[in-house]
DNA sequence: ACCTGAACACCGTTCAAGT
DNA sequence: ACCTGAACACCGTTCAAGT
């Protein structure tokens, strides 16, 4: 036991007092939140444990946002700036393979995030990386014959779906767990149609792919509909 | 001043000392706890606003319920019970008026609770009414001629992308809200395909309606295929 | 301009004590 | 069996004071 208790020597000091982390920065705080969140959910991130964990005081963080809603908006922005729209391989692409592309660029990012996804999903969250995200996903989309209107209503039911799948699928129960799912598969027993319905399993890729594969179906055949009758373009 | 300060005697007594609330229960707990999520928000639901609202000790509850995790648990409970499938206005139903019954059900009950969609979203919750709900929603749809995993998989998809899109239209945002909506028009300038796209307006049931009958269009034509090669049935 | 410490008004939950 | 009060270990944020 020659090593010192971790409260000894705050993280950002060094063993000769030098400080060892970057600048206190907003761009700094919010990656560190970020990762806090990846790892503890979102009831691991207090201002508290955050400062603790940059080895500064709580309340250095308000020289930098106004509050803990604004720490929430830069950990969104930052998840959605992950997010990998190749312009450049959208060239040849009709309107089906670009918003199936952008659909899985967006979950491929947002499952990496599983406990930030109850914040995206009821955060608006007005700030640069993702409203550009929409602006470059409605440009790619519309560049392939869909008008604006068409455009955003399908990229909305797209990432609608795509985040109410993945709440599904992954999400971290707000307020915290009770039945483990043991307990749950015990449950399900007195419900014979459910039980029996979930007894092959759950695939939620292959769900997934399947209902996007669906609406995509379903929103090509309006599409072609309506040109039919010369009421889009 | 004649009046006595509240404090002096408690909610759940009259002026003669009589009690006046119905017996702390666990039902009375429950639909306490939704009243005031719906009239304050996932923030104003507190152990102890709950047993100030009721006129008790908050120490009280916990004869009653093991934690705050089973007192949310209880409420997305409350709110699966109102979802009314009518099960005799079936009959006469195929498959695609059946599924189209369910989401409008299911729709209008989760509008009515804006602040639970997060808890609902994100919590499991193998609860009675919730299983009942998926129970019976299953059985409608089978006895239309789907199969067990096929069924699942269209009402997943159905109940994902509500939530998903009711999430969007009314969620009230996990650690409050940061802009304002004036404030958020004034960002979209910044970004002119998207302030394009979005100048008509926004009218979330078209969207929903619009949305669900191309899935269900999707879902239809990947039916008939499977049928036609004799995979489902 | 940036950081700090103390303080305020909250939390959920444990525990020992009451009836 | 059911309820209570005090206490513990937390919260976000304000404010006055420091550099």
């Amino acid at each position: 036991m020659t090593r010192r208790p971790a409260h000894r020597r705050p993280v950002g000091v060094d063993q000769s007092g030098r400080p060892v982390r970057p600048a206190l920065t907003r761009d700094y705080i919010i990656r560190t939140a970020l990762a806090i969140v990846d790892r503890d959910g979102i009831t691991g991130l207090s201002m508290r444990k955050l400062a603790a964990e940059i080895g500064t005081n709580p309340m250095a963080f308000y020289h930098h946002l106004p509050n803990k809603a604004a720490l929430f908006d830069g950990v969104v922005e930052a998840v959605f700036a992950e997010v990998d729209i190749d312009l450049d391989a959208m060239g040849q692409l009709g309107w089906r393979e670009r918003v199936r592309a952008i659909a899985h660029a967006l979950r491929e990012t947002l499952r990496r995030h599983p406990h930030v996804l109850v914040i995206i999903a009821t955060r608006p969250a007005y700030t640069g990386a993702v409203l550009d995200f929409g602006d470059r996903a409605l440009a790619v989309v519309c560049e392939s014959g869909f008008n604006d209107r068409d455009a955003l209503i399908v990229l909305a039911a797209v990432r609608e779906y795509t985040i109410g799948q993945l709440l599904a699928e992954v999400a971290s129960p707000i307020g915290g767990p009770t039945l483990t799912a043991n307990q749950a598969m015990d449950v399900l027993t007195a419900y014979p149609t459910l039980a029996r319905a979930t007894a092959g399993g759950y695939a939620p890729d292959d769900h997934y792919e399947l209902v996007l594969e669906s609406m995509l179906d379903g929103f090509g055949r309006r599409l072609r509909r309506a040109r039919r009758h010369g009421a889009s373009g």
